[in-house]
DNA sequence: TATATAACTTACTAATAGTAAGCTTAAATA
DNA sequence: TATTTAAGCTTACTATTAGTAAGTTATATA
């Protein structure tokens, strides 16, 4: 997916940053992905955090994710089925993008 | 738009992301506003920037820009109507976020 | 006068998101 | 033992958003 649909005529700084806000910015996935800064959720548990999502969209942006490789899904041999999911080292350093939007946000709304 | 949908039983953190990147991740938002980092741009020169756009989005996105105060659109009253859109001080401020953004792809795409 | 270009607007089709219901496995409760 | 409840999905269908194609207005040039 972040190699689909690039721009051909500008410049690579511009593929890198297009490709990126194409994927991180499908609904929701940005939120999935800070919800789990804080460390490993379940299923369930991200549903809590985010209120209005649905769970065929979840599910969908949690596939997206695997396949990307910023998320992975650990199944617990514990009893009563869980699922957990967590950030691998790639997803994790996206806390620096998400703290600079933060940040933008805030100055924004105090000027 | 930056106001509405807003998750509730989040923190104000949390709001502040989700807020901003449900309206900075519509198709091709992050790329017209990453287009007029380097200054000005009339309507025909992002749409060339831009493969793939088209003019009705563009359009749209460009309202959406102008109502978040983000651009301003300035009518010029040279002969050949010509318009251009500028990037406001808030608008400019996102360079840091793309910049970020930027930078983790390449990080991720070494490793 | 005919054609071209800039910057849109409108109408329609295709893709993506949202809603609602159902499925499966296992544990908890009656 | 039978029934209910919960987690983690999947499927089918509707609504919203995006993409395509054509039309509009005004000036400019051949």
């Amino acid at each position: 997916m972040l190699e689909s649909n690039k721009p051909k005529d500008c410049q690579n700084l511009c593929n890198d940053f297009h490709s990126t806000i194409e994927f991180l910015g499908k609904r929701w996935m940005g939120i999935i992905i800070y919800s789990l800064f804080k460390g490993p959720k379940r299923y369930h548990e991200i549903m809590e955090n985010i209120p209005g999502i649905s769970d065929r969209l979840l599910t969908e942006r949690l596939r997206d994710l695997e396949k990307e490789g910023l998320i992975v899904k650990r199944i617990l041999p514990t009893p009563k089925r869980k699922v957990e999911y967590e950030l691998t080292q790639s997803g994790k350093k996206l806390e620096d993008v998400f703290l600079t939007i933060v940040a933008w946000t805030q100055a924004k709304n105090e000027s």
